[in-house]
DNA sequence: CTTTAGACCTGGGTGC
DNA sequence: TGCACCCAGGTCTAAA
């Protein structure tokens, strides 16, 4: 469940339970996701405190305190495709003396496949990820360097912040001779935009994803109506999305179990050979493949 | 430099 | 019931 607004969704449940808490335990099932876990995650993690959570384009970043004179960290989180957290009430110290050192102390009962990593908190609370892809990935980063961090040195701006406007998006757009459905999947361009959303964008905005990215600024790389439109559009399916807590495919559910629903406000994507839903038009939405993803939209509003 | 194809994984759906 | 095949919210890497 893996987009900006989704990511959002997911921070905002899990704050909630984690912000101020002390890790008391973090394991760690297999060695790896995407990339090599940290290592010693539980040496590393246990005893400090969550100060807090924030997000960069699809990454979560927990924020941690340190005691002593070691650098402040962060664990950077990305769910990749399939990643997903759960809160859960912990076990408490009973059964978890019975286990192993090193066990995996999740009770039988409640053990998913795919839980990859617990964080186990000090009131009783144990954070779960679960990734079934394994394309999520999680890193500790200084505080000091995650800005200069090569995975997010050459991210562009958040959509809803004021560092995303058309001025800048034309910039970023001049010259590129790639659709402007690949350019705004870029990550680099603008961030935290994935297929759904890029989809549902361009759709709104009556822009046919074929086009090239350089036709929608002027050709001194000034904004135009259209950039001014994508920009505005950008934002407006971003906070509408965040505001039904994201978008929920498949049996992916958020934190505390609940569904976000935005995908039944889906105008575009997913919705092949199905009506157009622009106001007036009378199109219908047609699939096609770009940069290996597919596209939805419809060509007669689309231009 | 820009752009694309392949790679990484598992699971669900479809059609034979 | 089994099996082959396609598809999926991402993005890094190598290659053109």
């Amino acid at each position: 469940m893996p987009e900006l607004p989704e990511v959002e969704t997911v921070r905002r449940g899990l704050a909630p339970a984690m912000e101020g808490r002390r890790i008391r335990e973090a394991l760690a099932r297999r060695p790896d996701l995407r990339w090599p876990l940290p290592e010693r995650l539980n040496e590393r993690l246990a005893g400090r405190r969550i100060a807090g959570l924030g997000r960069r384009a699809k990454y979560l970043l927990i924020d941690l305190d340190s005691d002593a004179a070691a650098a402040n960290e962060v664990l950077v989180v990305h769910l990749g495709m399939s990643g997903s957290f759960r809160i859960e009430a912990g076990d408490g110290a009973g059964d978890r003396a019975a286990e192993a050192p090193g066990a995996f102390h999740i009770p039988r009962s409640k053990a998913a496949a795919h839980d990859h990593v617990v964080l186990r908190l000090e009131h009783g609370v144990d954070i779960v990820y679960n990734d079934p892809r394994r394309f999520g990935a999680m890193l500790l980063v200084p505080r000091t360097e995650l800005e200069a961090h090569p995975l997010f040195r050459d991210i562009g701006p958040e959509p809803l912040g004021n560092g995303f406007d058309a001025a800048g998006l034309a910039k970023a757009l001049t010259g590129r001779r790639t659709p402007i459905k690949a350019a705004l999947l870029d990550q680099k361009i603008v961030a935290g935009l994935g297929n759904i959303y890029v989809c549902e964008a361009l759709h709104r905005a009556g822009i046919a994803p074929e086009r090239l990215a350089l036709t929608l600024a002027s050709p001194t790389g000034r904004a135009t109506r259209e950039t001014r439109l994508l920009v505005e559009t950008i934002r407006a399916v971003l906070e509408e999305a965040i505001a039904a807590g994201g978008s929920t495919l498949r049996d992916h559910s958020q934190v505390d179990g609940t569904l976000g629903y935005f995908q039944h406000t889906f105008r575009a994507y997913d919705r092949e050979g199905q009506p157009c839903l622009a106001p007036g038009c009378h199109g219908s939405i047609a699939r096609l493949v770009q940069a290996g993803r597919s596209t939805f939209y419809c060509a007669s509003c689309q231009r």
